[in-house]
DNA sequence: GCTGGCGTTGACGTGCGCGTCAAGGTCTAC
DNA sequence: GTAGACCTTGACGCGCACGTCAACGCCAGC
């Protein structure tokens, strides 16, 4: 199978998968024209790279799973540095969705405050002038607009 | 102020403020001898951009808020437009931890899944072979690695 | 033999928010 | 007058996972 085929069968471009062996990761045997040359096992490990790509692995986590794989185990996590891996990468999430709901909630904060003192303001701005029928038109209109 | 001193105020750097005055985030003044001349709402201004970093907002999001600042309102976030950036993030923000659970459930059920075929295979070759001295001081010591 | 579709390497570009020089100007203190 | 601390602009670097282009080689079909 040359590059072409297995970046279509992998859904990704011969870029990346070039790029993978210039890490090391993808490492291709060659045919006799220079052609990269690659069998049934790379496509494994192609969409073992993929997969953890969609968890937001890194190149460099994919590693252990990726040579694991190549050391003949049944699955990439099938290695105790690929369950480091998960382990390492389980708490960074935990850390980061943490993090993300406390901004959540901050951001939240400063949005209700902000709101609120702009609804003063323009309470305050239609209690000052008499009401008349355009003004009373105005703030109908307002109130469809926050729909 | 000179842009030194402005960055130490802000706990920032020149660096960055001579990058905001390229977007035309935060212009400014110059002294006769072509130095940065900066304001105390100057300070301000930058204040606002620094906090709304914290919050992850990107510069260009800051912009609304900045330009609320120099129309002489109270507060950035007092303009229409810095309100509607407070809810595009908001919902990114909703988006994002929500991408962020659903990867944490799948990560914590491949780890799980890779535990239990780890746990499964070492049950299986402890049976195996005949118990002996050696065998059981490694199981022992593997407890221990797992600590 | 020529066109078109595959492949090859190498190098530069992207986004974002700056860091880090380099080569010089300005001002203060001694 | 000179050392040192500040300032100026300009340019390249970084990380990451590639995209994109250039210039070329290989091979099948007409």
């Amino acid at each position: 199978m040359r590059i072409g085929e297995l970046a279509k069968r992998a859904g990704t471009t011969t870029r990346a998968l070039r790029y993978y062996e210039q890490l090391g990761l993808l490492p291709a045997r060659r045919a006799g024209n220079g052609y990269r040359a690659y069998g049934e096992a790379d496509l494994r490990l192609l969409r073992q790279i993929r997969t953890l790509q969609d968890f937001g692995f890194g190149l460099e986590e994919t590693r252990p799973f990726v040579e694991c794989l190549q050391a003949g185990h049944p699955h990439g996590d099938s290695c105790p540095a690929s369950l480091e891996v998960y382990r390492k990468k389980l708490s960074e999430l935990d850390e980061c969705i943490a993090r993300l709901q406390e901004v959540r909630t901050r951001v939240s904060e400063q949005y209700a405050r902000a709101e609120r003192e702009r609804d003063a303001l323009a309470a305050g701005a239609a209690a000052e002038p008499p009401q008349c029928e355009w003004a009373a038109a105005a703030v109908h209109d307002r109130d469809e607009w926050e729909r």
